[in-house]
DNA sequence: CAGAGTTGATTAATCGATTAATCAACTCTG
DNA sequence: CAGAGTTGATTAATCGATTAATCAACTCTG
């Protein structure tokens, strides 16, 4: 029954050594009094025979897995694999392995996917929750990566401030009336995107807000967005809250015989993989998930040892806590492509 | 140390009921002689503690941990939502939890990201594999996605009928003369699928492969693919291997004035989230991811089974094992939407 | 009704690592 | 040189679940 696992434990290099595993596990982890010499004896067997310590072993011991939940209830989501990435890659700087737990687009069963990593006894989740949902007390440390005007916010990109990027960008280039492309406004990172853009408007500058579901709930999905229109009342600008809703409005545009960035200007957010390469390629505000990664996971990390430190007498529930970051909130970054020029002069004839 | 659990465990029930653990465990997985009445009384109390068994003393007792490592090498696989969906699906549905391990698109990080999955004793690994590489004797269970053709594969889509599918539409349409758009020659799925598309061409047909990665290396990165001579070279039909590239195609015609599809069409594969919101919205093939995973899976958890079941006495190399699933190759599924259309009336003048 | 067979339970070992408690052998110090 | 302190190790319990081996109490059968 028992798994021919990579073959050495630390029994058996207590055996080998004729010492003790309890001395073998203090010279390894260089917890217990060894001395200098036997320590290095140790570490050369170990290496020699290749010994890996069993994580399930110790797991059942500290009761620590070592192991994170991430919960990306939007797969849809465009960003997920960079997201997922950089997360994967903090983790595992920080010793530990990634479980992912999808909740196939919907809200209901984010709540089923988070129970599933819980009950694979995770040490912590790190979740991008969806729209509008608030994470309940899980009963385990969590990270939340959203936005920094959400409320318990871990740490997330600086949405508003990308805005405001994207904004002088155009403003710079001489636009004054724009359309802001949106899906859904109960999102908190769409709605600071929004703000970020709006606060950076010029005196007399116009910025409509077109909501992508709403608009879908009244002609149809998929259905032309009517920015061919919009142009002619005077839109010259239009910036998306995501770079697959700029990609929409370029086709959109072009499809209809607009030059970009001739007539009209389009901006995108998340620098997704494509972007680059289409034609023209587009200008859009990218997140810095890296750190954001890092952050995210060093926060959580925090939690979870300082959970165990603290024993075992405190209670279940003082655990549900969400991670806080010093750095709650990381700067995005502008990338000028193609799809932004200056405005066509204005037609005075 | 001792970290406070959802609190019960299989001694405190068998407490609870003054029977010993080895009862509980019995009953509760229905394996030793218990009696009925007995049974039921476990599984009540069971119930009303809410307990779950921990995975981790089973992991250690059974040397299986019930969790599966994904390894998807390519990060910017844009497909990456849906495997690792369709996969986390798949393995839930089998009792198995997901493991992610991210290689950061290079190819010799891959095999430090299988071992990290070792190092956690996943009980299989599932792997897409980067355009070439072969899995070598990993050591446990895997099983392959890549390409029917590729030795070794589990299962995949099968991109050559997709190809064929795709070739069929457009040669129904009336095309003749196509351009088939790849990004390297040395992806078997990539080759697949032109091999499909080639394989449907009517007599008299022309079908150019032009490979982005080659194309590049000469023009720079990003540049042109220089569609519009190929426009005037007489190409009607521009038929890329990935939704990718189509819409790297797709946008460079409507830039260069050309409308598509009346004067040329485009096609992808993968049918990608944004396929059907751009304008025109794109025509393309679909996998079914859902059943590939499935079967993936159910490959994987066989093979691991039937070590288990073997026992211990078997040398470990022998686990180390290709999954082998008796269908190999799921359907693709086209998927006919607005960048299709017959070609423009040849220019007798 | 003796002996074999069955039923329903318990005992005790085990998977690997960790760690508090203990202990033997030193080394000091006054 | 007795007693305190230190050093370097071992012992043994523990985390939870599983399972082979054992056992007591029945129920048959010839």
């Amino acid at each position: 029954m028992a798994v021919a696992r990579t073959g050495s434990n630390l029994s058996q290099i207590a055996a080998l050594l004729g010492v003790s595993s309890a001395t073998v596990s203090n010279a390894l982890s260089g917890k217990g009094r060894v001395s200098a010499e036997l320590a290095e004896k140790v570490r050369a067997t170990a290496a020699e025979l290749g010994y890996t310590p069993s994580l399930t072993g110790r797991a059942l011991r500290t009761g620590r897995t070592g192991v994170l939940g991430l919960v990306l209830p939007d797969i849809a989501n465009p960003l997920f694999p960079q997201i997922a990435q950089a997360i994967e890659h903090a983790a595992s700087k920080a010793g530990y392995g990634v479980l992912i737990a999808d909740s196939r687009g919907d809200v209901a069963l984010q709540t089923d996917a988070i129970n599933r990593l819980i009950e694979r006894n995770v040490d912590g989740i790190v979740i991008v929750p969806r729209l509008g949902t608030r994470i309940a007390d899980i009963g385990c440390p969590v990270a939340v990566i959203d936005s920094p005007s959400t409320p318990g916010n871990t740490v997330s990109a600086d949405h508003w401030q990308g805005g405001q990027a994207i904004a002088e960008h155009l403003v710079s280039l001489g636009h004054r009336k724009f359309l802001l492309i949106g899906n859904n406004p109960a999102s908190n990172v769409q709605n600071d995107r929004i703000g970020g853009m709006k606060s950076r408007l010029p005196e007399g500058g116009i910025a409509d807000v077109l909501w992508i579901e709403r608009h879908e709930q009244v002609h149809g999905k998929g259905s032309l967005l009517g920015l061919k229109q919009k142009l002619d009342q005077g839109f010259t600008a239009f910036a998306a809250v995501s770079d697959l809703h700029a990609l929409r409005a370029l086709t959109e545009l072009q499809r209809a015989g607009i030059g970009v960035p001739e007539d009209a200007s389009v901006t995108g957010f998340d620098d997704l993989v494509w972007s680059s390469v289409i034609t023209p390629s587009l200008t859009t505000v990218r997140m810095n998930m890296a750190e954001i990664a890092d952050i995210a996971i060093a926060a959580l990390v925090r939690v979870i040892e300082a959970d165990t430190a603290s024993g075992s007498d405190i209670p279940r529930t003082a655990t549900g806590t969400v991670a806080a970051a010093e750095r709650s909130s990381v700067p995005m970054q502008l990338v000028v492509r193609q799809t932004s020029g200056p405005p066509a002069p204005i037609d005075s004839a």
